[in-house]
DNA sequence: AATGAATGAGTTTTCATTCAT
DNA sequence: AATGAATGAAAACTCATTCAT
C-alpha cells in the first residue's frame, strides 16, 4: 500500500541522512510513488517525520511497560526491559535512528511530540527505578537517570553505521545475547549501587 | 576574529536545528559576517562540520587520555570522566549536540572523521575497563561499552533543550554535582558488577 | 509548449552569448516560463547544450547523406551540398552558431557528442570525396578535408553577426545565390585538382 | 614575468572552455600569481581578451602580408599563406581556439575588435584575390571567400582537441606537410576555377 | 487514488572586483 | 609589485507544495 511504503522510504532515508537532508522527491523515488502523494497521506513532509516521531516513541512505551511488571524481581525487569529494546532495534533499526537522530526542536510539532513521548517515557522509567527502592516522583533524579537509559541502551543502534565500518564484527543474535547479558549486568549493578548510595537520604537537590 | 564568529555561529546552529536544516546564509548572518566568508575560510558547509566534528573529538579525547590516570583507583577514573565530560558539556553544549546530533553519514568526509574519532576514543575507553580488569582488546566488549558510555554520558546534554521545556528544573552546579555523583556511582558499581561476572571468563562472543 | 520554448530561447542566446555566458535565468525569461521548467525538461543547462549539439549534428547529416546520391556527378553533389546547409543555415542560422561555437569540450558529455557527431560527418563526407576518385579511407586526408568543409561552407553564418556590423550588405536571396555558385565552383574545382595530384599517388601521409 | 604567465594561462584556458567560463581565479592559479594581479595589469577579464583578441588578429595579418608579396605568382602566395598559417597555429594553438571560439559579441569592446581586426583580414585577402584576376573591392565577393578562408585553414586547429579524442594521428611535421600540400593545391585550383567563371563578368550582385 | 506539469522561494557556491596593507 | 581578506551580486540547481486532470 503507497502509505506504508511511502513510510518505509522515509524512515529510511531519514535515519541515513537526517531529516532536513531527505526531499520528499527522494522518498517518493524510494517508495515508488508519485510525489503529491505524501502531501495527500501526510499532509506535508513535517506530518511524515511526526508520525514517525510517534510511532517510535509508542514502541518505547510498549517495551518499557511490558517490562516492568508488578510481580517481577527488578534484575528481571531490566533484563526483558534491554531485551524489549534489542528486539525492536533489530527489527526496525532505522526507525531508532531516524527519530533519535532527527533534532529539528525548531519545528514546534516535533518539539511537542518528542517532549511529551519523553515525559511519558521517562515516567515510566520511574515506575522501574521505584522497584530499586529509588523515589519515582524525584524529577532531578528522573531527569538524569531517563536519558541516560534511553540513549545508553540505544546508543549502540545510533552509531552502529559507523562500527560497521570500523571493526568487521557480525552483529548475530549471538552478539546481542552478549549485548543484553553485560547491560543487564551493568545496569541492574549499577542502579542497585545508586539506590544503596542514595535510598537513605530519599532526593537530591 | 571572522573565522571564530563563523565557527561559533555554526555550531550554536547546527546544535538547535541540525545540519541540514541550517543555511549558510543563516550562519553567515548569525556571525555578522558576508555569506562568502563561509567558502572562503571553511571551503564548504561540509568544511565547518568537518571542523566541528573534529573538534568535538579532541575535547571528548582529551576528556578521556586526562582521566584515566595510571596511578589512580578505577572510581577515581570513572569520577574524573565524568567530571571532565560535564565540564566540557556545560562550557560548550552546543559541540556536543551539533555532532552527536549530526548523522550525516552520507556525507563520507563526515563518515570518516566520524569513525576515525570513534574509533580512538572506544579505545581510550579501553585503558578505562582494564583498570577494572576487563580485556581492554576484546572488541565485541568495547563496541557495545563504548558507546553506552559515550551517549550515555551524554544523554542528558543531548536531550537538554527538550527537559528545558516540560520540566522546570534550574540546571545549575548543584544539579551537575548530583549528576556527577549519582553517574559515577551507577558507573563504578555497573562496570564492576560486569568485570565480576566476566572476569573469569575472558571474552564473551 | 513550454519545452520547445525553452530550447529555442537556449539555441538563441548561446548563439548571441556563448553557452558559458548565458544564465538559465535569462533563458527562462527569454522562454516566459519558470526557470525550474528548464531542469524539469533538460535536467541541466549542460542537458540543453546536450540536445541542441545533437540536433545539429542530425540536421547536418540529413543535408550530407541527402546530398551525395549514387546517380549524380561529383560536380552536382557538391552543388546540392552547399545548399541544403545554406537552407539549413537561413532557416536555423542560431542552430549553426550556438553549436560550432560552443566549445565547452571541459564538459565530457559534449565533447563525446561533438567527437561522435563529428566522425559520422566526416565519414558521409568521404562518400563525397569517393565520387572524386579520392580515397574514403584516408584518414589522414579526411582529417584535413573534412573541417575544412564544415567550417568553410558555414564559416559566413559564424561571423555573420559581425559582417552586418561593418558591411552593410542585404543578405538576401540574391546574396545566397552568388554564395552557393561561388562556393560550389571553388570547392568542384579545388577538390577536383586535388583529385588530380593525388590520384595518382593513393595515399599521403 | 607575471603578466606574460597571465596571458599566457588565459590564453591557454580560454582555449579550453571559452571565455565566459574561465574564472579570473582559475587563471590566476594557473599562473601562479595573485588573483589581483589581473585586474592590476589587465583592468579586467574582458581586458584580458581584448589582448588576446587583437594579438591573434595581428598575428594573422602579418601571416597574409608577408605572403601576399607583389612579385610572387598566386599559387607561390597561397602556399606561403597556408605555411604561415599553419606555422602560427602550431606554434600557439590555443592563441587560434581562444579567439575564434569566443564569441562575447555582447561585449561591445570585443565585438569591435573583431570587427575591425576581420576587416583588415579581409582588405588583405582581397590583395590575394586580385592576383587572381579577381575584383579585390567586390565585397560581396570579399565577404563569402574571406570567412571561407579563414575559417577553412584554420577549422582544422580548432577541431584539433576533438580528431584527437577519435582519430589516433600522430600530428607530426610530415602531416602537416601534407596539410599544406592538399590546402594549397585545393585553394589554388578552387579559386582559379572561380577567377575562370567569374572573370569575365566583374561584380557579381 | 493517482498523475505530472508548474511554481516561486529556497538552496549552496562562485563570481569579478576592490581595498587596505 | 604584490597580497589576501572582504564584498555583494549572480550563478545553477532543488525545494516542498499546489492544482487541474
Amino acid at each position: 500500500m503507497s502509505k506504508e511504503k511511502i513510510f518505509k522510504a522515509a524512515v529510511s532515508l531519514f535515519a541515513k541522512k537526517g531529516f532536513a537532508a531527505v526531499g520528499v522527491r527522494e522518498i517518493a523515488m524510494e517508495a515508488e510513488v508519485n510525489i503529491s502523494m505524501i502531501s495527500y497521506y501526510f499532509g506535508s513532509k513535517t506530518g511524515l517525520l511526526e508520525e514517525i516521531t510517534s510511532r517510535f516513541h509508542e514502541r518505547y512505551y510498549q517495551a518499557i511497560t511490558e517490562a516492568v511488571d508488578e510481580s517481577k524481581p527488578p534484575e528481571e525487569c531490566v533484563r526483558l526491559l534491554i531485551r524489549n529494546i534489542v528486539d525492536f532495534a533489530r527489527e526496525d533499526n532505522a526507525l531508532i535512528q531516524a527519530t533519535l537522530n532527527a533534532i529539528p526542536l525548531d519545528i514546534s510539532e516535533i518539539a511537542d511530540i518528542k517532549a511529551k513521548g519523553m515525559s511519558i517515557l521517562v515516567k515510566e522509567a520511574g515506575r522501574l527505578l521505584s522497584k530499586f527502592n529509588l523515589d519515582p516522583e524525584d524529577v532531578v533524579f528522573l531527569s538524569i537517570i531517563g536519558p541516560f537509559l534511553l540513549f545508553g541502551i540505544s546508543a549502540h543502534f545510533i552509531v552502529k553505521p559507523i562500527q560497521k565500518r570500523v571493526l568487521n564484527i557480525d552483529f548475530n543474535d549471538s552478539y546481542y545475547e552478549s549485548y543484553s547479558e553485560i547491560l543487564t549486568t551493568l545496569l541492574t549493578e549499577g542502579i542497585g549501587g545508586v539506590a544503596a548510595t542514595r535510598g537513605k537520604k530519599g532526593k537530591g537537590d
